[in-house]
DNA sequence: GCAGTAGATGATATGTTATAACATATCAAC
DNA sequence: GTTGATATGTTATAACATATCATCTACTGC
């Protein structure tokens, strides 16, 4: 089955793959990064999820694939793609997602399926985070939301399990 | 010095702090749990520091206590304090803080200084993730907050500090 | 009081996530 | 072809967390 979800709604999912591959390529062309083999494939291998991976199921992959079997390597390859904003890190789950909306400068907030797995991102305003640091005299340099609860699918899913 | 932090402000932290023990005390008496000598220390250790304390950093101290120096004894005298409302996670510091508002539900958000490593606790509404969740399909059972920056005092210091 | 039971603690072992530290390879610039 | 910069390989270990089973303690009902 080529649909997956991202933002827990059906879509090509090889395309939304290949155009976000082609995007961070030319952003690190432009940025004189090296898009070197290893990250390359940590970018594919995020993308083909579309939910969280830890660096260990990461390191896995690698192995099975002869490109490298130690710690460091995938969090390195991690560590690329998040400093150059190709994928985030999920604190609740110790885990990494591609990035929704690569380029753009922002502090995302995520949905967190229990049920499946899947991780949505959205662009959030915190206005309620800013007013209280305001209050507080507390300067923010960076900001963390996440949510966890069912996506839609899954809550369908829950639904016909409760009725049968 | 008597005077710490809460919320970033000078208060009275014995205090705050007794009458903190004194409501988990009341709340455990109430719903038939038991404030056990271990449990109660653990707290006591959250709410003399106001920062984020990491397992292992109170299974130290409960080891020069007496109290047991295997890391189930930490992790389980914090489940309890997190399970009942007296404590939070930091996700983002796989750390621990007492809880500021003790028995009522809530969210909270935290404000978590990178330089002194206190951290507050604020209540918020979250609406712009609410308003996403809603468009997404997302039923949320639990949010995450934090922000990391400086507090009052340290961007106070830090400016000195620029200034001399 | 005493037996039964649920919950708390003790203890061992292991699993999981992350980084420090050092060595080597690769490639471009001089 | 040496220098310098960046990426990768490798070893070791730090840091965080839980599964499991044995034992003990405290309340429950008799």
């Amino acid at each position: 089955m080529p649909m997956q979800t991202v933002g827990f709604s059906a879509h090509d999912h090889s395309y939304c793959s290949t155009t976000a591959m082609a995007r961070a390529a030319a952003v690190c062309a432009e940025r004189r990064l090296q898009f070197t083999p290893i990250r390359r494939r940590a970018l594919e291998i995020l993308l083909e999820a579309h939910s969280a991976i830890g660096a260990y199921d990461l390191l896995e992959r690698f192995n099975a694939e002869g490109l490298g079997d130690k710690p460091p390597v995938a969090y390195r390859a991690l560590g690329f793609l998040v400093d150059n904003g190709f994928a985030h890190r999920i604190e609740r789950l110790n885990a990494f997602v591609a990035c929704s909306h690569p380029g753009k400068a922002h502090d995302p907030a995520f949905m967190i399926c229990t049920d499946c797995g899947a991780v949505a991102e959205a662009m959030t305003e915190a206005k309620g985070l800013d007013s209280a640091a305001k209050e507080a005299g507390f300067q923010i340099h960076s900001r963390l939301i996440e949510a966890e609860g069912q996506c839609p699918g899954c809550r369908d899913t829950a639904e016909q399990g409760a009725k049968g």
